[in-house]
DNA sequence: TAATTTTCTTAAACTATCTTATTGTTTTAC
DNA sequence: GTAAAACAATAAGATAGTTTAAGAAAATTA
């Protein structure tokens, strides 16, 4: 069987748990796949989040606006990464992030009232997201830690390491952005980096 | 039934899933209860990490130790909270934190081997489990979101905001290794706070 | 290909945060 | 109850990071 819109996604799972077969098919007639283009949002701050989405092409940035108009980048997701705004999406509340693309992208999305039918028909596939989720947690700690505890400098050597492959594809402004600094400031770093 | 030993775990379980009676009965043969003095360690850097730990009385702070010999605390877990460093934990690998009470404490602590029973037994548990997996990346995620777009004096009064009862038991050392500034720094911003 | 927008760099002045050192106070351990 | 250790406040000089502004390079769009 196997679809192919799904098939993506199965083969990410690959790397997990089993699914039961009745979960591929169910899996397979909720998920909505999406073309987009660069820019465009999935998420837009003030509405409810009611997605769960998977990227199989392309690069989304979430990002938070503060008062004085400064976006933030909290996560960038590239191919075989989930984002969502899990707080927005669970306690039905206004989100305060923006979710964009920021190359031409393809995603497949599970609506919120799907994404519950799937948790409570397979434990399996619940217990991926506990792995996936617990995954999620480790990263961000590990980027907590480096906040107390390192400069900007080696929070962007860091960065370098970590995603050699995004640092390539993503502008110097939203990396700047994402390690918690000035672009100007991102660049008196680089300069002394690369010399 | 209910036996006392895990009678606050259960307690704490009312407000997610309900958890099977079987998994009840397990659940309190396999916890250990633990009573800890100020400064006792339940896990220490180099160590490989092989407890999940719930927090019945008192506070723990997780911290990382750096190159220079400063302490950085990445957490402090209280009562109805749990601990553990996943990444150690899952991957088995030497862990690079250090878990420590600050306070005189009792915790209910589950072996990594019963953790991944209990998994396999009781769904609910499992997705339990995910939920509160889910709410502390929520709570990384938005720390995150402060270090990137929020000065350490906005951190601080976020901080006492969000754990007033916190708050009045640690020290201010201790807060300021946890908001990322120096106990000297964090004076000058209460000298400002207080006025 | 030209026009437009975005990105990157530089520099100088400014602000936030750190370091070190000193002193008095509170807590803890015996 | 007292000695020892940990904690808190202050100040001055040093470093890290921001702001503003301007120009050059690169990428996107028309």
């Amino acid at each position: 069987m196997n679809s192919i819109k799904i098939q993506h996604l199965l083969n990410y799972f690959d790397k997990y748990w089993a699914i039961e077969e009745l979960t591929v098919k169910m899996l397979d007639k909720c998920v909505t796949k999406r073309k987009l283009k660069r820019k465009e949002n999935i998420l837009t701050e003030g509405e409810k989040c009611n997605h769960l989405t998977f990227v199989i092409e392309g690069i989304l940035k979430t990002y938070h606006v503060d008062k004085k108009g400064n976006q933030h980048n909290l996560q960038f997701t590239s191919e075989n990464k989930w984002v969502t705004d899990f707080s927005s999406l669970y306690n039905s509340i206004p989100s305060k992030l923006n979710i964009e693309t920021i190359e031409p992208s393809i995603i497949l999305q599970i609506k919120k009232e799907d994404l519950f039918k799937l948790y409570d028909n397979s434990p399996m596939f619940d217990r991926n997201m506990r792995i996936i989720t617990e995954n999620a947690f480790i990263e961000q700690q590990e980027r907590v830690l480096q906040h107390i505890s390192s400069t900007a400098h080696e929070r962007y050597l860091y960065f370098l390491n970590k995603y050699p492959d995004l640092s390539n594809r993503i502008s110097n402004i939203q990396i700047a952005s994402y390690i918690g600094v000035t672009p100007e400031f991102l660049s008196a770093i680089r300069k002394k980096t690369t010399i």
